[in-house]
DNA sequence: TCTCGATGCTTCGATTTCCGACACAGTAAC
DNA sequence: GTTACTGTGTCGGAAATCGAAGCATCGAGA
């Protein structure tokens, strides 16, 4: 449940989410992200480096690690089930 | 992608998951979610509720809707995930 | 009827986190 | 050397979170 509790922090879902087709460079991941603050993309990267979901290239730039991965085919379902949900929402007249 | 915004919030994984065997009331909620804040736990509920993942039961218990065994199901890869993740912290010594 | 314990829920000040704009150093192109 | 881009750090204010305390309500027992 440890893992919950590392996703259950604003934009790390998201940030492995994004990484998912490749390395991405600091800004252009930012730009991703809705343009989250630069002091807290660093801060989750770190986190995420540190829990070896993610590592950087001799080049700098970010990308998953067999483990980030492992997560991101995880988080498909979850994903596929957020679609559902927003037309579920959509649907009957809410939000 | 909005799921990955509600589930970007603290606790709301948890929450979850913490009702996938059925209703459960506000206090014994609360300690299932190490004590959370009992403000927090009202605030995230409500967003629950209005997101159509979790209902009230007449005798105020909560439960997961429909959409919200959905979303179980969805979370259940990245509980599964998290068991790896944890083993493979340990494993190499980290943490 | 009067406690007593348990519940759902609220309030509020203190702490933690997040935001966002700015700045700085490094690199590559011109 | 100037321009333009990059990764990353700093910092003050805003927002989210915590945690302890305090309602009101309800059922069981005395």
């Amino acid at each position: 449940m440890a893992a919950l509790d590392l996703f259950g922090r604003r934009w790390n879902l998201r940030i492995v989410w994004e990484l998912r087709h490749g390395p991405v460079g600091f800004r252009a991941l930012r730009e991703r992200c809705d343009d989250m603050s630069s002091s807290v993309l660093r801060q989750r990267l770190t986190e995420l480096l540190d829990a070896r979901l993610v590592a950087q290239q001799p080049d700098t730039t970010y990308a998953l690690t067999e483990l980030g991965h492992g997560a991101h085919q995880a988080l498909r379902p979850l994903v596929r089930w957020s679609d559902q949900w927003a037309s579920a929402m959509t649907e009957d007249g809410a939000l």
